[in-house]
DNA sequence: AATCAACATGTAATCGATTACATTTAGTGA
DNA sequence: TCACTAAATGTAATCGATTACATGTTGATT
């Protein structure tokens, strides 16, 4: 692979000649710069990001962490990232920490090497303390999940109120033996929709019951599936469930339909409506967070914090989308 | 940040010795590693990738491209690349192409440019002279989606014997009129299950009617949904469906539940077993790859590869997993 | 023709590591 | 104590780009 020397002595010219070219700065004649592109074509010459990234200290990359890929609820997010930041010529990698510290390490190292100029992190099972750290020197954004009275900017949703709203509209349709199936409460997201859930029943007199409220190791559907046949086996059953994931709630609905016998239905609520979410029978009532705009202001965040500018977190819109799982 | 002259004169050794801690090659007293390790911890000191792999040539990076992680079946198959990956003190980016040519040309770049090492593609929308190109000079391997005859190292499945498989299972249960939902047929994967499924019909003198096949845009739900909604206004209505792709498959299964009235229920068999394939009503028959051992294999081929190993093509086996949806 | 501005191009330092080669130091035996 | 060897450490080139500064070139003005 040739490098900028080369295309140098091949054009006749010097090595500054060549960078200018390349970068299309200051002033060289349209007679020179023929020659430079001429060489350039011959040799097939790209130049080294390595060498240009040494020397400019950036690499107009992003990370982007997430725990795992499998939950479909990030999908629209990376679009909304992706868009925004190749507008600006900024590139972005998808990095999996599959919930292991080990990895978020090497991807920390990354930025803290110059590979990438910032960090977005999806992740609610990151070390929130070594991302403090790196956010002291780096460009850090939270996305999704965030931490409370934190340093870092985050944009999110109202998981309290979505959930209070969710739970609501449980409870108007007469639903008063309402379960939960929670994810693990270290997560933030988990106690506010917990909050939620319990400010709802209590401002309908209604009861909160340990035995109602189940928690999950993750997000998979099979764990909606072994949550819900839990809740199925208590001496009241409930009649209605709000799952903080529609993975889970998919997971819920197969469980309840795998039943067989379905005296009166049990109605479900999910949360991110995941494309899925509409394909299940029954369809799924869900929350949706405007996720693609999630991403393209996390985006925006990022960069903005990148250029030395303070970045403020943002609190967005969320929106209950009524289904056939709620419609008995 | 600081960098190595700033360790190597705190520590009051040269740049030199401060790199052979780093790399804990060649003889160092223990009284020297020690000053060394505590300048390198009381300034927080860690190596620039940059400048070390512009040094070396290498990033222990490796790109995997696919067209959209929206996908569920390539959930597996990443998996299995970043074990074995990790394993061996590479890591991975995933580089969603969307099937945008830019983008792709963006990662190709980073493989040219040194930031990567070598490429695992498992986008069929790729741009094959392109990346044929960029195999030339660098370690590329298809995983998954390959190109017939040519030169690049590929390890994929039987998908005509697959498709064949599927199909023979529909007619050994008395269907007759048996459709297809292909993806397009510009890719390769498209045109061998098409084979596949006319070897089936072929071989049983069951007709290929032109009416009954159907080319989706991509491998959305919703398409699935479209599809089926086409198929079920036929004249002759086909009693199953082979569907290229599990979200076809579910979409499908939607459009046949979605109808309300089902007299005799059409069967349907999907293709990847993707995690949702088992949380659909019906249980979604499918093909299934070894997804993990893909992944797997396809990081050591490339990292062989980087070694500057020949690597032989590998095909490996797949399953057809019966479920409710062919089960009357 | 001399002067000078404006523009084009070249020279060489620089980014932060690695490493071949040179040099110093320590240890051994006579 | 001296010579010699082996081990430890240092010096400086190198990877491939960018860019401040120096130099050269051109043409206009007087």
């Amino acid at each position: 692979m040739a490098n900028i020397q080369q295309i140098a002595q091949k054009a006749g010219v010097s090595v500054a000649t060549v960078s200018r070219v390349l970068n299309n700065a200051t002033s060289v004649t349209p007679q020179t710069r023929h020659k430079v592109e001429i060489a350039i074509k011959e040799l097939k010459y790209e130049p080294s990001m390595l060498g240009r990234n040494l020397r400019n200290s950036e690499s107009r990359l992003l990370l982007v962490l997430l725990p795992s890929i499998s939950n479909p609820f990030y999908n629209e997010i990376i679009n909304g990232i992706q868009n925004t930041a190749i507008a600006k010529n900024y590139n972005i990698l998808l990095c999996e920490t599959d919930s292991k510290p080990e990895r978020e390490n090497i991807y920390f190292n990354m930025v803290k090497n110059k590979l990438a100029d910032g960090v977005i992190s999806m992740d609610p099972t990151v070390n929130m303390q070594k991302l403090n750290e790196l956010a002291e020197n780096h460009p850090v954004i939270l996305c999704s999940e965030y931490e409370e009275g934190g340093s870092i900017p985050y944009i999110t949703v109202d998981s309290e109120l979505a959930a209070y709203q969710a739970v609501k509209h449980l409870i108007k349709l007469g639903n008063e033996r309402i379960a939960l199936i929670n994810s693990d409460e270290k997560f933030l997201y988990a106690r506010l929709r917990r909050a939620g859930y319990e400010r709802a029943l209590k401002e309908f007199n209604l009861p909160i019951r340990d035995e109602w409220i189940y928690h999950t190791k993750d997000l998979e559907f099979e764990h909606g599936v072994q949550a819900m046949r839990m809740l199925l086996q208590s001496e009241e059953k409930p009649t209605a469930v709000f799952a903080v994931s529609d993975t889970l709630a998919i997971g819920a609905l197969k469980a309840i339909n795998g039943g067989g016998d379905t005296p009166n239905p049990i109605a479900v609520v999910g949360f991110d409506n995941i494309s899925f979410s509409s394909m299940t029978n029954p369809t799924l009532t869900t929350i949706s967070q405007p996720m693609f705009k999630m991403g393209s202001l996390a985006a925006d965040m990022l960069m903005n914090s990148i250029k030395g500018d303070r970045v403020e977190s943002i609190v967005l819109d969320h929106e209950l989308i009524i289904r056939e799982s709620t419609m008995g």
